[in-house]
DNA sequence: AACTCTAAGTTCGATTTCGAAAGGTTAGCA
DNA sequence: TGCTAACCTTTCGAAATCGAACTTAGAGTT
């Protein structure tokens, strides 16, 4: 730590970041945990979920890597064993022959209903020691972190 | 999202958890781009981190291993390649012949000196958009957060 | 001392992920 | 029309990760 100080580094900064990826582990052990029953890795809950969200407009590949942070080519692999399973259904864009629409099926829209219900997936549980306020405080404070770091990207 | 709300998830958490996955995302590809002009990965990196933080006091691959959030198996994966590369020394501890003993060797702290020295992983920039009061802020919601994670794990 | 139980490190096979390259499709423009 | 550049998805090979099983060492008990 004495290193690191004294080559300009902050100790404000290195209790943030420590602190952010410590959240990230525990929320993907929680995510794991919950989704072990419905045999989903959370890889394929993020992709369920994002269809889900999206209603009835279907999503294209490129669109789930990008909303689940994963490469375009692991999404493809993803997709398949998903398909396989018959969860979701691959269906060619006539408007653009270049993208695929991805769309639940049945049993992907049920696993979904069930996911919810059952309150396995329901994240309520994770914040619970916040209030209102602190929330929108904690969402607001990290989205300026996201946005500092998009600006020192470009 | 009107699913979600439908079936009792907030909105509030929802904003929360989306934040968090996404500066971890832009966390990782700032470090990967840091770190790639030293031919360190993220993980490595993380290694040579802890040690360096530990200074003179050695740590054992499963410290090592808790430190960086990965499997005591992928650990040795690490370790043997960095070893391979003359980064780390692996010595057994004569008080505890279970363990093994990980430290730093002088290339590992000359790649320490000189990934601090230019500056390539000195995290300030992420956070320069936050004040001071805003930091603490910021480390103290998540890690509450955090302890609330751990109670729902128990 | 003998036995058991726990802990640490490693090995092994399976899975997941990534980046680079390929193939097909669209859009812009001379 | 023909050419070029960009885009989307997929294929492929390489690398990282995980969990489970195994080996060895230490601690505690009788």
């Amino acid at each position: 730590m004495a290193a690191y100080v004294a080559a300009g580094g902050e100790e404000s900064v290195q209790r943030v970041i420590t602190a952010i990826y410590g959240v990230t582990k525990k929320l993907d052990q929680w995510y794991g945990r919950q989704l072990a029953d419905l045999g989903l890795t959370q890889g394929e809950w993020a992709v369920v979920a994002a269809l889900a969200k999206a209603g009835e407009t279907c999503l294209t590949p490129s669109q789930l890597a990008d909303l689940t942070n994963v490469a375009p080519s692991s999404m493809t692999h993803r997709l398949d064993k998903m398909a396989e399973r018959g969860l979701i259904r691959r269906s060619p864009d006539e408007a653009n022959r270049t993208r695929t629409l991805i769309s639940l099926t049945g049993d992907g829209w049920d696993l979904f209903s069930e996911a919810i219900r059952e309150s396995n997936v329901v994240e309520s549980d994770i914040l619970r020691g916040l209030s209102g306020d602190e929330r929108a405080d904690l969402a607001g404070l990290l989205e300026r972190v996201i946005e500092q770091l998009d600006r020192v990207e470009a």
